[in-house]
DNA sequence: ACAATTGCCGTGCCCGTGCACGAAACGAAA
DNA sequence: TTTCGTTTCGTGCACGGGCACGGCAATTGT
């Protein structure tokens, strides 16, 4: 037997014009009809019905969503999925969730994405924060304009943002380092590398590698450590990176790729079954779990991206629908060990 | 701009009782109307407004939820945590979860759980089938009745169950055994186990150990395996039981428990670092994840117990409250690995 | 033939909340 | 006192769907 608006107008005398007016706080209410309604409403305990509420606004709200996006399948691959299922779920709460998609290379794609979110009029919005500057500037223009906004993937720590859903990428980099050594023998370490800039960038791949060399400065301080450069717009150029690499380095034993691209070495890997390379690398791709599973990669860290887009957007959504904030502003996620076993 | 029964009603050329009667077939319509009816339903991919819906009939519906408990920590104590979640959610939608929480040794306490559950007269029933027979009973009174009812932990595959949310239990003990064993010396295989008679029961640490033997069989098919029984309710004489079990396998280099109680062995782990044993066990309870933290064993499988029984229970609402049968009947989640530095 | 039953169907109210409109109350100026 | 402007408040409809009630027509019974 829940507690109504109409039982609220009638213990506390008014009509439940006012009883609402008090609610939502707006004007015209005078001070002794707004004390009166508020002590009926601490005492009842009242909860508005949200079932109710949500079908007389019919208002559909916007929920603007920046993704990034290169040509290849990459993370944001995940991350795009699991945000239709969650825009499908928020769709239910009479939310409507936008997706901008841009060009993760192009700091002017960001920009004109940022307009784009700005130009829906969104209730709220979401996003990786790729380029910190620019992230900054969008970010106050949302403050500004009492926006609230969520950051996946990534966090600007000093900026006003109301959740945000990552991976504690130190401590990935650390369970990275530990998965690929333990109780193996050491004898060098190589890491692929991707891009060699990465200033001006809000980057968890760089967190991650500190966090790897942590360990193994902690593990094994005096092994050797070597990286390689590849480049993923240049496929023909891979081969030859890693067989010059391996050539000057023959004593690695371990491998280990900070991004989500690792199936751009597996043709590499199992042409040279011979190397015996223990593998660690992250993220569930779809062709680096089929490495998996074939046994030339040892294991990948994964960290549920659509779990995390689908926490992001649900804090978003129950912040409009409910108005309550989230409990925990910034939500780490668990990080999930695949081997060829759990791969499913 | 959504559909409404209005509009269906408009464009089929009835009134929008007679929708509504389609909608829900329910007698008193002609063959003519209803075909009328449901060709523009199907063309305009009409979906109920959930909130009016449950705004209209504001009826409760009680979903029963029964839970095996053993006097100390377990698994239970987990999935518990996650149904009080679940429940929480499901409150939103007009669905009210009652738990009835039984004595999971008792087969007499299952027996008037299984009857206090049909009291409450539920929409639904979610359990774990403990007791084999016993639960082919009351899942045969729940079929009568028309009462839907899912399965968590494991499954009886013969019955009419609505959905089953769980642990591939033979996939999970051979991902166990890599775990234990992966790139390791392995001289001799130990296992504690806690009760020996299974009969009757529907327990899928024995499927563990059957996958578990399954890889040992396939990778060390000569290694010696043996397995020590202790006594939980009889905290005394665990650790007498451990010493004899080592002195007379002095060899044992590798340990492995198949149930969730692996923290009523750490503290004879603790005492013994000079066996320098490799130790991999299941679930996530808090005083396994301080003996994971703490190095005396090195890696847990889990199976995120609260993401399964709020699968269960969400099916269930989802039935209850759409109408919507779950895609899938069979639901094998993740299986988590857990060690020391991704435990958070 | 008319009355009674049955099969189909439309109307209208209800759920709890949001919000527009206009009425009442009040004070101040004429 | 009348008039006008404010402030404060109540009324009533809308949102979309569930469901009871009663009406109309076709059929059956006498």
């Amino acid at each position: 037997m829940k507690i109504t608006v109409k039982d609220i107008a009638r213990l506390s005398g008014v009509s439940k014009g006012t009883v609402d007016r008090v609610l939502h706080n707006r004007e015209g209410v005078s001070r002794k009809s707004f004390e009166k309604v508020m002590k009926v409403v601490r005492e009842s305990g009242y909860e508005p019905n949200i079932y109710a509420s949500l079908l007389a606004k019919h208002g559909k709200r916007v929920l603007a969503l920046l993704l990034p996006r290169s040509g290849k399948a990459d993370y944001w691959t995940l991350v795009d999925a699991g945000a239709d299922k969650a825009a499908a779920a928020a769709s239910n709460f009479g939310v409507d969730v936008k997706k901008i998609v841009y060009d993760q290379y192009s700091l002017d794609a960001f920009r004109s994405a940022c307009k784009e979110a700005l130009d829906l009029n969104p209730a709220g919005v979401v996003l990786p924060p790729m380029f910190k500057e620019e992230t900054k500037v969008f970010a106050g223009r949302l403050d500004e304009l009492g926006i609230p906004y969520a950051f996946v993937d990534s966090r600007i720590e000093e900026l006003n943002y109301m959740a945000f859903y990552g991976m504690p990428a130190f401590s990935a980099g650390y369970l990275c380092a530990a998965l690929l050594t333990d109780n193996q023998n050491v004898s060098a370490v190589g890491a692929v590398r991707v891009r060699r800039d990465k200033e001006g960038l809000s980057d968890p791949t760089v967190t991650r590698r500190n966090g790897f060399i942590r360990y193994l400065d902690e593990h094994f301080p005096d092994k050797k450590k070597a990286a390689v450069f590849i480049d993923p717009s240049d496929p023909g150029s891979i081969e030859p990176a890693l067989d010059g690499f391996f050539e000057s380095n023959p004593d690695i034993s371990h491998l280990v790729m900070f991004n989500s691209r690792l199936y751009l070495i597996t043709d590499w890997l199992e042409k040279h079954p011979e190397r015996k390379l223990r593998v660690v690398g992250f993220d569930n791709l779809e062709a680096n779990v089929a490495a998996l599973k074939k046994g030339l990669v040892t294991a990948l860290i994964t960290q549920r991206p659509e779990q995390q887009i689908a926490g992001a957007i649900d804090a978003l959504v129950n912040l409009l629908v409910l108005g309550k904030g989230p409990q925990k502003r910034d939500n780490f996620m668990h990080m999930d060990i695949l081997t060829r076993y759990n791969a499913d």
